[in-house]
RNA sequence: GCCCUGGUGGUGGAACUGGUAGACACGCAGGACUUAAAAUCCUGUUCGCCGAAAAAGCGAGUGCGGGUUCGAUUCCCGCCUGGGGCACCA
C-alpha cells in the first residue's frame, strides 16, 4: 500500500466537515484558547502562497493546544469591503457584491484544501448586514461618546451635556478646539447648532475637514495607492490636495493609553517600537511669537487684523531659543496669506502652487531644499530679534501648530536650510558646534543665550518653559504625532453611516433603523463635488427627520471599520440581540495568540486596540486590550518579474503621428531601422527591450519634412509582467511572447527587442528585416518584492477555478507536504522569497514515515512488541523537542526534529505501534491527513484530534557522560568523553593529562581553565 | 527622508541564555538495485593549503571595518546592502 495522499486528504477533509470536527462550543469545562488569523481581504487574485503562512502556523497552535486539552476557538471570516472590489465594479460594471461573493467562494474552496481547522459555523463577512449593522452600532457608540480626560475613559455625551449645563466647560476642555470657552448660561443661551457644532469637537466620531488626494479628471478622491508620481494610476490625470468634510475618530485622547497599553501585551519589541512611534509622544513647549508688523501694516484693513497675530511654534528644545536663526512655516498654515508682504507674494503663492501637488511622503523624503521667505519676521521675545519666517514643504501642517523655530546649530534640517539659503548661523553651542555640522545635544552648556548663558542645555528646558509662562507667550505642551484617523471615504463599497443631515446638523439614527441598508447604485462613479457615489442617489439621500426634509450622509466607512472588532463577532457570530454577548466575551476574553503580518502595525492594530479601549469604556466588553499576544509572520515575496520599455513621449508621438515612417536605433553592433505599421493609435508604438540590450542607445524617427530626427525625449520605464507568462531557463528569465500575446493583443503590433533581432506581428526577424524560422529569447528582470496581485508575482497553492490543477502544489504534492514545508521554509517570523526547491524533501520525509507502518510488497508491518531503550529515547527525544519547538513558534526546526525521528526510527527498523502511535500524535498539528490516517490505520478508537498530547519523561533521554569539546585558547582542537557529573578538578586532571592538549601546550603553563558543565572546555595558556 | 527588520556553504536554513558554526533539507558528484527509468538506499559535499589518493593536519570563514571577552553568528560602535511600513491597498 503506497503512500495515495490525494485520496486520503480528500477522505478526511470530508470526514471532518461531516462530523463537524472543529465545531467549538462557548461553553466547556475546558481552558479556552483563541487562535486568530488577520482577517483577509479577498482579492481576485485568490489566495496566494503567502497567506497560508500564517495560517498553518495558526491551525498547528488550535490542534496542539487541543491535543493539550484546551477548548479553542479558531475562526476565519473576510473583510469584504474595500477598493479593489470597487475598482473592479469601475471597469467591469460588477456589482462589488458578486465579485466579492465570487472571490470568497474561491478563497474558501482553496483554504478546504489545505485541511484547516476553522469552525466555519462561525464565519463573518463584514459587507453582510447582519455583520455591518453592528460596525453602525459601534460607530453610534464613538459618536454618542466623548473622552473624560480626568477619568481617562470614554464616556456618554448626555453626560457632557449635563455638565455643560452646570459648569459650561470649564470641566472639559474642549479637544477640537482648545482655546473655546463658555459658561453654563452661554450653553443655554445657544442655538441648536451652535450646540450641536460644539458636541461635535468633543466626540470620538466626529466630521471635520481635511485633505485628501483630489483629481479633478476623474471627479473623484484617490487613495495613496492610486496615485503615482503626483499623477493618477489610471489615465496619468493630476492630482492635488483638497480639503473635504470627512468623519474621523479621536484616536488622539486615546493616545496615552495606547503607549501605556503596551506593557500589558505581548507584541515584538520591534512592534511595540513602530506603535510607539507612530504615537510620537514629545514634550516640549508651545511659544508664541509675537511678528513684525511693519512688513504688513500697510496692507487693507482685513490684514490689518494680522498685525496681532501672533506665530504659534511647537518646540521639544525651548532651551534653544537663543539660537533660533528663521522660522518655517508649512505652507499651508493659514498665517501665510495674512502675513506674506506684497514683495514676496508671488514667489510664496508658486511656492505653494508646488507644495499642493506634493504629497506628504515626497515632502518629507525629499533631499533636495526648497522654501520660500515670506517677507515676514517673528520677534525673538527675550532678545527682540527680528526672525524670517520662511515656509517649507519639510514642515507639515498636520503636526504640532505646523510651524517651527529653527536652530541651525542644533539641527541637521535646519543647518542645511540655513546653508541653502545663507542664512546666518548664531552659535549657542560654544565649543560643541564647529560650524561645519550641527550638534543636537543636551549636554553642551549655553551661549549667546541671555540668561540662560553657562546653563547646561538639559537643565535650560525648564527655566525657559517656566519663564515663558510667567510671560504668558508660552506653555509647557505635551505633543502626539500620531493624528486623529479618518473614517470616512468617498467610496461605495463600504459601510454607509447612520447619520441625517439636517440643518447643517448630523444626526445619529435611532438603534432600531439599523442596519441603513447599502442601496444599489447604477454607476460606481464619484458624485458631485467629491461626495462618494451614494451621492447620485436622489431616493436613497432624500430623507426626512423629525418630519422635516433631512438629507443622507453619502461617504461610507474606510476598510478598517469592519475590521476594528470582528474578533468579538466570531464568539457570537449570529447574535442578532447584540454586537456579542457580554457572557460569550467574558468566556473567550483576549484573543491569546494573533497571527499576521507587519504591515498592519500602524494601522489595524491601533485602531483595533482603540475601539476595544472604547467598547471597555462604554461596559460592553471586559478587556481593553484586544489581542494578548501578537505573533508576526514573515512576507514570503514573490519574484516579480520586470519588462522595459522605451517611451516616446506623448507630445513627440502626437507630433510625427502622421509623419514617422521608420525607427531607428542603435545596438552595439549595428544600426538599426524598423518600419512602424501604418494603423493609428498608440497600440503599435511599444517598444519593449529584453534585459540583455544594451540601453545606451540612441533613438530616433525618420520625420517626412525634416530627414531623419533623434529623440531624446524618451524614457524607460518598468512594469510588471505577468510571472505566468515566464519561462525560467537556468539563471534566465525568458518571456513566451506568444503566450503573452494571446492574452495581450494589443500589444500585437509593438516591437520587442531582442539581442540579435525583434519580435513583430507573430514573426522574429533579424535586425535587416529577414524573417527568422528560429525563435529570439526576450529576457525580463526578476526582483524580489511584496507577493501581490497588483505586481502580477502571485503563486496559488491551490487553484481557485480548478482545484484539481496538476500544476499547483497541492495537487502534485498533498496539502501534508504543503503545510510542512511552507514550515520549513525558516522562521514563521521571516520574509523569503517563494521557492518550491526543496519540497521534495518533505514529500520524501511522509514518504518515509508510510513506510515504517507499511512496506510494498508485505502491507502493514507494524508490531505489538515493547519498545527498546534506543526507541523510547528517539521518541522522548523528540517528544520534548516538538513541544518546546511549538510552544515557542519554532516550526521549521521542529519539522526538521520529525525528520531526525523518522530517519532514526527507520534506521533503527523500529515498527512499534506503541512508538509510532505517540509519533502520529505529536504529528497531528503538522499534517494532520497522514495522521489521522495511520492513526486509523492503526486500529485505535476515536480521532487522532481528540488525542492526549505524550507526555515526555526524562528518564529515557537521561545521558551519563558527554563529548565535551577542548579548546586550546578558543580554538576547539579535539574532543574528551567525560563522566557527565565529574568534578572541575576531575576534569581538569583528565583535560591536561590528554596527549594532544599537552601537544598544544608545549609546555607552556596554564593560565586558566574555563569549564561549563555539559557543554564545553577552554584550556588558556 | 523617517521608523522597523533581515544579511551564515551552490540554495532554504540550524546553532534557544556569549560556549564544537553549517543540524535538517534541496542541489550537485559518485555508487548500489534495475534491461532501462522511476522510486528507494549508501557515500561525499564551507573555502583554501598540503597530498596521487585516502587519512590526518594547518589556515581562513557567519555582509564590511573596528571593539569588548578565555571564547562573538550572538554584545557594543561605524558603514554597506535586501525587504516592509509611513496615515485612503488591505
Amino acid at each position: 500500500m503506497e503512500y495515495n495522499f490525494r485520496d486520503i486528504e480528500k477522505k478526511w477533509q470530508k470526514e471532518w466537515t461531516d462530523t463537524k470536527a472543529y465545531q467549538v462550543n462557548n461553553n466547556s469545562a475546558k481552558p479556552k484558547y483563541y487562535v486568530l488569523d488577520m482577517f483577509p481581504y479577498p482579492s481576485g487574485a485568490g489566495l496566494h502562497v503567502g497567506h497560508p503562512l500564517g495560517y498553518i502556523a495558526s491551525d498547528i497552535v488550535s490542534r496542539f493546544k487541543r491535543l493539550k486539552g484546551f477548548n479553542v476557538l479558531h475562526p476565519m471570516g473576510y473583510d469584504a469591503f474595500g477598493l479593489p472590489a470597487e475598482q473592479y465594479a469601475l471597469e467591469h460594471g460588477v456589482h462589488p457584491a458578486k465579485s466579492t461573493a465570487q472571490n470568497i467562494d474561491n478563497f474558501r474552496k482553496q483554504l478546504d484544501n489545505i485541511g484547516f481547522s476553522y469552525d466555519w459555523d462561525r464565519e463573518v463577512r463584514t459587507c453582510d448586514a447582519d455583520y455591518y449593522k453592528w460596525t453602525q452600532w459601534i460607530f453610534l457608540q464613538l459618536f454618542n461618546s466623548f473622552y473624560d480626560r480626568h477619568q481617562q475613559k470614554a464616556v456618554a455625551i448626555s453626560e457632557l451635556i449635563n455638565s455643560f449645563e452646570q459648569e459650561g466647560n470649564t470641566k472639559h476642555i474642549c479637544p477640537g478646539n482648545p482655546t473655546l470657552q463658555f459658561t453654563a448660561e452661554a450653553w443655554k443661551a445657544f442655538s441648536e447648532k451652535e450646540q450641536q457644532d460644539i458636541l461635535m469637537d468633543y466626540r470620538l466620531a466626529f466630521c471635520g475637514y481635511g485633505e485628501v488626494n483630489w483629481c479633478e479628471a476623474l471627479g473623484t478622491v484617490l487613495a495613496n495607492d492610486e496615485v503615482v508620481n503626483g499623477v493618477s494610476e489610471r489615465g496619468g490625470h493630476p492630482v492635488v490636495k483638497k480639503k473635504l468634510r470627512q468623519w474621523y475618530l479621536r484616536i488622539t485622547e486615546y493616545a496615552d493609553r495606547l503607549l501605556s497599553g503596551l506593557d500589558t501585551i505581548e507584541f515584538s519589541e520591534a512592534m511595540k517600537e513602530m506603535q510607539t512611534n507612530w504615537i510620537g509622544k514629545s514634550s516640549g513647549a508651545e511659544i508664541s511669537f509675537e511678528l513684525r508688523a511693519t512688513s504688513f501694516e500697510q496692507k487693507n484693513d482685513s490684514q490689518l487684523a494680522a498685525r496681532s497675530s501672533r506665530l504659534l511654534v511647537y518646540t521639544t528644545r525651548p532651551d534653544t531659543i537663543f539660537g533660533v536663526d528663521f522660522m518655517v512655516v508649512a505652507p499651508e498654515h493659514e498665517l501665510i496669506e495674512k502675513i506674506t508682504t506684497a514683495e514676496q507674494k508671488e514667489a510664496v503663492d508658486a511656492y505653494i502652487t508646488y507644495v499642493k501637488s506634493r504629497s506628504d511622503r515626497e515632502r518629507q523624503a525629499e533631499k533636495k531644499i526648497t522654501g520660500c521667505f515670506t517677507g515676514a519676521y517673528a520677534i525673538n521675545p527675550f532678545d527682540g530679534r527680528e526672525i524670517p519666517v520662511w515656509i517649507s514643504e519639510y514642515v507639515l501642517a498636520g503636526y504640532g501648530t505646523g510651524a517651527i523655530m529653527a536652530v541651525p546649530c542644533g539641527d541637521e534640517r535646519d543647518f542645511k536650510f540655513a546653508k541653502h539659503f545663507n542664512i546666518p548661523i548664531t552659535n549657542i553651542l560654544g565649543n560643541a558646534f564647529n560650524g561645519t555640522e550641527p550638534n543636537a545635544t543636551k549636554d553642551a552648556v549655553l551661549s549667546n543665550s541671555g540668561f540662560l548663558n553657562g546653563m547646561l542645555m538639559r537643565n535650560a528646558i525648564e527655566v525657559v518653559i517656566t519663564k515663558l509662562e510667567e510671560m504668558g507667550i508660552g506653555k509647557r505642551k505635551v505633543n502626539y504625532k500620531m493624528r486623529d484617523a479618518a473614517f470616512s471615504r468617498q467610496r461605495y463599497w463600504g459601510e454607509p453611516f447612520p447619520i441625517v443631515w439636517q440643518d447643517g446638523i448630523a444626526y445619529p439614527l435611532d438603534e432600531k433603523e439599523l442596519p441603513l441598508l447599502l442601496p444599489d447604485v447604477e454607476s460606481y462613479g464619484p458624485g458631485p463635488d467629491g461626495e462618494g457615489p451614494l451621492a447620485n442617489l436622489n431616493d436613497w439621500k432624500n430623507t426626512t427627520y423629525k418630519g422635516k426634509p433631512a438629507v443622507r450622509e453619502t461617504n461610507t466607512m474606510p476598510g478598517y471599520a469592519g475590521s476594528s472588532w470582528y474578533f468579538l463577532r466570531y464568539m457570537d457570530p449570529s447574535n442578532d440581540q447584540a454586537f456579542c454577548d457580554k457572557k460569550v466575551s467574558d468566556y473567550w476574553n483576549q484573543v491569546d495568540l494573533y497571527i499576521g503580518g507587519t504591515e498592519h502595525a500602524v494601522g489595524h492594530l491601533l485602531y483595533s486596540r482603540m475601539w476595544t479601549k472604547a467598547l471597555y469604556d462604554l461596559g460592553y466588553i471586559g478587556f481593553d486590550e484586544p489581542f494578548r499576544k501578537l505573533l508576526n509572520q514573515g512576507m514570503i515575496q514573490g519574484v516579480s518579474e520586470f519588462i522595459n520599455e522605451v517611451r516616446l513621449h506623448r507630445e513627440i508621438v502626437s507630433k510625427y503621428e502622421n509623419h514617422v515612417k521608420n525607427l531607428f536605433f542603435t545596438t552595439e553592433t549595428c544600426e538599426v531601422s524598423l518600419q512602424l505599421p501604418n494603423k493609428g493609435g498608440n497600440n503599435g508604438k511599444h517598444f519593449f527591450f529584453s534585459q540583455d540590450v544594451n540601453f545606451d542607445f540612441n533613438i530616433g524617427v525618420l520625420d517626412v519634412a525634416t530627414g531623419r530626427l533623434n529623440i531624446q525625449e524618451k524614457e524607460i520605464s518598468s512594469s510588471h509582467a505577468n510571472i505566468k507568462y515566464i519561462d525560467q531557463r537556468s539563471d534566465k528569465s525568458v518571456l513566451n511572447i506568444e503566450k503573452w500575446m494571446d492574452e495581450q493583443p494589443v500589444y500585437e503590433e509593438s516591437f520587442l527587442i531582442c539581442k540579435n533581432g525583434y519580435w513583430h506581428n507573430h514573426s522574429y526577424y533579424d535586425f535587416s528585416g529577414n524573417k527568422l524560422d528560429y525563435k529570439l529569447e526576450f529576457l525580463t528582470r526578476p526582483e524580489v518584492e511584496k507577493m501581490s496581485k497588483s505586481k502580477l508575482n502571485t503563486v496559488s497553492p491551490v487553484d481557485p477555478i480548478d482545484p484539481e490543477n496538476k500544476d499547483t502544489i497541492v495537487v502534485k504534492f498533498g496539502a501534508d507536504t504543503f503545510r510542512m514545508y511552507e514550515m520549513f521554509l525558516g522562521p514563521v517570523d521571516q520574509s523569503k522569497p517563494w521557492d518550491t526547491k526543496g519540497i521534495e524533501g518533505v514529500h520524501r520525509f511522509l514518504k518515509k514515515l508510510w513506510r515504517l507502518f507499511f512496506d510494498e510488497n508485505k502491507g502493514k508491518i507494524w508490531t505489538d512488541e515493547q519498545p527498546t531503550a534506543e526507541e523510547l529515547k528517539v521518541l522522548h527525544r523528540t517528544i520534548k523537542k516538538i513541544d518546546e519547538d511549538t510552544e515557542r513558534y519554532s516550526f521549521n526546526t521542529a519539522v526538521s526534529s520529525f525528520m531526525i525521528c523518522v530517519n532514526e526510527l527507520s534506521d533503527l527498523k523500529c515498527h512499534k505501534k506503541q512508538i509510532l502511535g505517540d509519533l502520529l500524535i505529536l504529528l497531528t498539528p503538522y499534517a494532520p491527513h497522514i495522521a489521522a490516517e495511520l492513526w486509523k490505520q492503526l486500529g485505535n478508537e476515536g480521532s487522532v484530534l481528540d488525542a492526549s498530547f505524550p507526555a515526555f519523561n526524562a528518564a529515557y533521554v537521561t545521558e551519563t557522560s558527554k563529548e565535551y569539546p577542548i579548546s586550546i585558547n578558543g580554538k576547539t582542537r579535539t574532543n574528551i568523553s567525560i563522566a557527565l557529573d565529574a568534578t572541575e578538578e576531575q576534569v581538569k586532571e583528565i583535560v591536561l593529562a590528554n596527549e594532544l592538549v599537552q601537544k598544544w601546550m608545549e609546555e607552556k603553563p596554564l593560565k586558566k581553565l574555563i569549564f561549563v558543565k555539559g557543554k564545553m572546555i577552554n584550556v588558556v595558556i
